[in-house]
DNA sequence: TGCACCGAACTGAAAATTCAGTCAAGCATT
DNA sequence: AATGCTTGACTGAATTTTCAGTTCGGTGCA
């Protein structure tokens, strides 16, 4: 855990937060990581490498984030939990901060990476799960591909509201009051029509798949 | 419109559509647009110059794409409107998926480049406040900023949704089937407690805001 | 004549990648 | 307990690759 391997992997994820996963210089990462350029080379067979092994580490890190705070705050007020999950994603410390550049950088980098997608897919589809399990405990009265949908919907959003946070489009305390709002919106939703119905928009699937583009 | 410096910019527009912006090569877009490397420089001062005004071109078009449809599909089926526009977005053909590609890369690459982030933050707010248009005339009853709040969650999503599309962890048309779900969640929201209520959630201000990170 | 353009050779710098070799910890020998 | 052998972690200094950007002679054309 703290060997050389993983500190330059963390140094990685620092550094990928701070230029971007197309910005990062062996040689700066080295300098980050206080070891010497070879040492990465010895550790990872090149630049490709190393990158492959960081996202996979900022995944599973994402995977922890969410998974972390289960045995904490559950079964008093589901909603206030579904809150605080999703809200934890828009907290402006440097390790939110730091995980979710990287994530977004994770997400725009499999845009041209096609490698990279499968992994992200995985992981998408396990932080959506847990919120449709919250989303569950917070609606007992819906039924499960509602809430199937409505998790995707809320995690899209968290992550649209990350970027515009990130690129200066959005003040932190603003896309927090978005999200509060959507939370809202997917959970006081009544419609009396029936028109675009949650049940009627998960008809397709389970929710995450792998689209052909 | 059709001389060569414009080609070039479309050019650029399909070559960042397919390797990113960082993945640009001067060659390659000398290629991709039929001319000489030396004429991009004739015409674009440096790598840098052409980037900027590619980016401008992008997000000029963008803004065409949403005013477009304007003279068309209005004061009918207000909520159909609203779809449209929205739904344009998540269309799987090559100028939608073109656009949308460049337009989330200038978003990620605005993360690491805060030049970027005027122009990118004065578009989106067009954006948004096109989206509040409609959304007001879908839903008379509702107040300016909930309207506002609605529209920067629902042109967050698209752009959440988006990414996902194109990084292979949804299939378009589950996205477009979310999508829909959203506009119905915002629009037939009738929460009975006033709880995170939209007018409280517009209460900090327009929108769109610079935010330091 | 001057503008838009080609094309190919070239420079320079920034990166990535390689490599020969040091250092220290173990570990079996005698 | 000194000896030599091995192995893994690590370094510094090359070497190689990749690009942006330049230069210049030349072409067609209004």
């Amino acid at each position: 855990m703290s060997d050389r391997r993983t500190e330059i992997l963390r140094a990685a994820t620092r550094v990928i937060a701070r230029r971007g996963v197309r910005g990062l210089r062996v040689g700066e990462l080295a300098a980050e990581a206080g070891v010497s350029t070879s040492l990465i080379y010895y550790h990872f067979s090149d630049r490709a490498g190393l990158l492959r092994r960081t996202l996979d580490f900022i995944s599973d890190r994402a995977d922890h984030y969410t998974a972390e705070p289960d045995p904490a705050p559950r079964t008093e007020d589901p909603r206030a939990d579904l809150e605080q999950v999703l809200l934890l994603e828009l907290q402006d410390t440097v390790e939110v901060r730091e995980n979710s550049i990287a994530w977004g950088e994770l997400r725009a980098t499999a845009v041209f990476e096609p490698d990279l997608r499968e992994d992200l897919a995985r992981t998408t589809h396990t932080w959506v799960h847990d919120v449709a399990e919250l989303l569950a405990r917070a609606d007992p009265g819906g039924t499960a591909p509602a809430h199937a949908a409505a998790a995707e919907r809320l995690t899209a959003l968290v992550e649209g509201l990350s970027v515009r946070w990130h690129s200066g489009s959005l003040p932190v305390e603003h896309a927090r009051l978005l999200l509060r709002g959507a939370i809202g919106a997917e959970l006081d939703r009544h419609d009396p029509a029936g028109r675009g119905a949650p049940a009627a928009a998960a008809g397709a699937g389970s929710g995450v798949g792998f689209g052909r583009s």
